[in-house]
DNA sequence: ATTATATATTGCAATATTACGATGATAAAC
DNA sequence: GTTTATCATCGTAATATTGCAATATATAAT
């Protein structure tokens, strides 16, 4: 099918499992460690950087802001793309909640 | 396409990214966290547990293994799926060092 | 031996994701 | 106002993922 059956989870187990997703192709990780690397960030600095169509960046960067990780200003023709903090530090801490709460003690 | 270039990326970054994309999606999730609420775990009690098919189940838990969070023994006609502790805690590490060296200064 | 139980694998249909070219939209530069 | 630069969106092709029924495999129970 290709459709996730979210309804028979909880909300808690989806917005995990969404964090999770966005976070789960290469080219999202390299975004996030190159905007980390800079004070500030600019897509097409990333098209070069990255080395994927600027479509394909601007795609990946707007489901990085799906989840609230990434804030874009605009600064006159130019995206100012960055972390948000706030937001990165609060799920960083539910992933590390998931982790401390799923310990098991068997085998 | 839907066929990722990943020899564009570096390792560590596909790796990373690979952990994201298994723990993914909510049916993964609930597994662990179900593993982790028992001392053991049988394949056909999640079946009853998560609501989804026998072969679906089946198929999760192969990605789960794929990245070494499970270990399954068999103890008779029934399987052991446990948490691989070791790895669970290494991976934890994995991400939580991607969380922290990735953290931005600007805006 | 046969049957029941538990899990894995295969094959397939439906949907999602990835990637990119083409095209829009917007603002600075000229 | 025309051009240039920067980024977003749309449309589309290729591939991946999800989910399940059917089938295979393996062991326990009878």
């Amino acid at each position: 099918m290709g459709i996730t059956k979210s309804d028979i989870f909880t909300e808690k187990q989806n917005d995990l499992a969404q964090f999770f997703k966005v976070l789960g192709h290469p080219a999202r990780v390299a975004i996030l460690q190159y905007i980390g690397s800079q004070n500030s960030c600019i897509c097409n600095d990333l098209v070069e950087e990255i080395g994927l169509a600027q479509a394909t960046i601007s795609q990946h960067l707007k489901e990085l802001k799906s989840i609230g990780l990434l804030k874009g200003e605009i600064e006159g023709k130019k995206m100012c793309y960055c972390i948000n903090v706030e937001r990165w530090e609060e799920i960083q801490q539910h992933l590390n909640q998931f982790f401390n709460n799923t310990k098991s003690n068997c085998c």
